[in-house]
DNA sequence: CTAGGCAACTTGTCTAGACATCAATCATGA
DNA sequence: TCATGATTGATGTCTAGACAAGTTGCCTAG
């Protein structure tokens, strides 16, 4: 007989009391080939039609085997290129230094995290429009519905990679005709909080909501995902005297490469 | 040259630009549909057969478009009944002032968070284990790998919905024969400082840092995720005059259900 | 009236094939 | 030597159908 070695024993059709399904199978030994190293990380598995061959099933069965390792963060596709192990990245932490000025974060070493605003590998694509404000925004800033805001659009990017989206709100009333209002000084040196303390406003208190989801198709692709990678959300509210000076509805960021650091002061028992 | 069915093929495409495939068109206008209202949160979805005929297209391509919505966390899909888009949840928000004493907390209504502890809905599944301190723990207490660890696992549960899956570590030698060290005291009011309170230690400090994937099959099951959910994960390290006195390697929350609060008291620039 | 089974739904799994699109390689001609 | 076009082989998209398996409700036999 022909090599009974691999697919044999994925052809099993005694309808076993808890069989299998053979995609779920195929997945569970290509899962094994990468956890164990045989298929090191970065490198191509094999491609459909040989895996086809391999385990004489058709190729949609295989594509949903690979489906189940994507959806898992196990691999990723390239049209044309192939499937491959995918690499671990870099992780970006982001600290509370992130919004202190330039020069404590310098003097800051306790977390690790790196500065990397104006160090020439941080890139910012930003863009600015006038937007009415909606009921919810409204309310944040205690100002009337439909008031004017100023919307921010930022795609952060390191080295190339993008690493965070954002859609933040200013009053357009604060910021209008001032520097903070042109998209072309981003990214701006000390981040949000540099620039209201430009206009005279002292910040003196930002909360953060931090939440997890699956991205859109849309992220997805801006922040270049790979399926099977969430996306951390920090919703961003920004005090000064105790009334909202500024908005950040979603900070988007890739959850496979950026991590959220805070610290809470608890010597208040 | 095959004329016949490649006309056939073509019966009925828009020459678009960028034309795009059609299971994406699909999954666009259902994922309108379910954001718009036209199908409220938990209703089904139409059935596979039916979207076929009204799309006309195969199967196969409106399976794909739900595939799209499953990874979303937008719709899920039960064998037999049906697909259906997926309710929202009650949101527990988790802020800081869930380390703050039980006094504190009733006084504490700026966030609009409510404290469960101990009001019976609450539950928590606690096992106590003795453990030998890794080298990536041991350094985090400052003592020598191998030192013994008092491991607690706690599964937190409120109205019965499991909410938390924890795992953290105190120094065997500061907990050894306390009321802390007794698994049928949790859920200890007041929490891990509290405790570290009822022994003498002060806490100064807690830095948390925040990362989110997608849950292993175990905490899918322990947590009872369903698919296309990430999970939040918090690394907690607990500061007493400096010292590390408790770390939580990792408490893991479902991020349909959770969300996570954080102060950043910016008078620092 | 109820227990059981059947019928009619649903989604799950799988096959076999076609053509489209993208990336890399190789042969060829300027 | 180098640009370019053809070829090859990878994944992407889609069709049409079959049978498996879970859920629900109805209808009938007891």
């Amino acid at each position: 007989m022909a090599d009974e070695s691999t697919a044999d024993r994925y052809r099993e059709r005694v309808p076993a009391p808890h069989r299998q399904p053979r995609y779920r199978a195929i997945a569970d030994e290509l899962r094994r080939r990468i956890t164990a190293g045989a298929i090191p990380a970065g490198a191509l598995i094999p491609s459909e039609s040989s895996l086809t061959a391999e385990f004489r099933v058709a190729r949609g069965t295989i594509r949903e085997a690979i489906n189940v390792l994507r959806a898992e963060g196990l691999v990723m596709t390239e049209h044309g290129r192939g499937t491959y192990a995918r690499p671990n990245l870099p992780v970006r932490r982001l600290g509370p230094e992130r919004y202190m000025s330039q020069r404590q974060q310098d003097g800051d070493e306790t977390t690790g995290a790196r500065s990397f605003r104006n160090s020439g590998v941080e890139q910012v694509n930003a863009e600015y429009q006038e937007v009415a404000a909606t009921p919810e925004l409204a309310e944040m800033f205690e100002v009337e519905p439909g008031t004017v805001l100023l919307q921010r659009r930022l795609l952060t990017s390191v080295y190339g990679v993008p690493q965070q989206l954002t859609t933040a709100y200013y009053l357009l009333d604060t910021v209008a005709g001032t520097p903070v209002a042109d998209p072309n000084r981003e990214p701006w040196p000390g981040g949000h909080v540099a620039q209201l303390q430009s206009l005279g406003i002292l910040v003196t208190k930002i909360r953060e909501v931090v939440q997890a989801r699956m991205p859109t198709i849309d992220e997805a692709e801006a922040l270049r995902l790979p399926a099977g990678v969430p996306v951390l959300i920090a919703n961003r509210r920004t005090y000064a005297d105790g009334r909202t000076v500024e908005v950040a509805t979603s900070m988007v960021f890739p959850a496979d490469r950026a991590e959220l650091e805070y610290e809470i002061p608890a010597d208040l028992t």
